[in-house]
DNA sequence: TTGACAAGACACCATTTGGTGTCATATTGT
DNA sequence: ACAATATGACACCAAATGGTGTCTTGTCAA
């Protein structure tokens, strides 16, 4: 798991797993892969991988402190699918909302 | 390509090519196989898989035209995306911005 | 009526994905 | 010093993914 790849935002997240990933580490907090483990059916190693999917996409970041890795989240990327699907947002929601939300920006 | 499966909107917007099919198909109309085909560098049954992932997601209908079938974009189930995304707004835009988006709602 | 066109159905293939288990190594607490 | 902890690094595996090509069937147009 030495070679970091690039990985597209929309890959990272289309797992449920990293989803869940992502919502445990969503509260500005970080946290130590064994920590993250217990939420979650399978072994080390698998929620290790989805964790390194995450950092390839630039949604975590990890650092080491002592024994332990800590993982922490950086939203950034997401952006990158809201404003993908800001485009279609105008099929589900009136016209009114969309102007508000276009002059915010 | 017979049996519908049930197909979970992260998977089916993780390809790149599929996210361009619903773009293609995002102006209300309806458009053929041949006609997205040309769009592609692959053949015409790479493109009829991804539309079949389109469908099992709901994302796309299809109706049978002659001897064409026609492919019609259905958003809704995009909404599922943004509203998990919301969750994650407030971490790049301004928290008065988030209010006013949880006001709307 | 015959030939060209559009698409479905299917077999096939290489690579990726999402898991497993095991071994090695660094760190901590007693 | 030593045992337990936390993790990395691999090798391995079955199933899914994203392509290909071919054959068949239905439809349209000359």
């Amino acid at each position: 798991m030495n070679q970091t790849r690039e990985r597209d935002v929309y890959e990272a997240i289309a797992d449920p797993t990293r989803r869940e990933l992502i919502h445990l580490l969503s509260d500005e907090e970080e946290f130590p892969l064994h920590a993250l483990m217990g939420h979650f059916p399978m072994g080390r190693t698998a929620v290790s991988k989805h964790l390194t999917v995450l950092k390839e996409a630039k949604l975590v970041s990890d650092r080491r402190v002592g024994r332990e890795t800590r993982y922490r989240l950086n939203p950034a990327p997401l952006k990158q699918v809201q404003d993908w699907l800001s485009y279609y947002e105008k099929f589900w929601q009136g016209k009114i909302a969309t102007l508000n939300r276009l002059l915010e920006e």
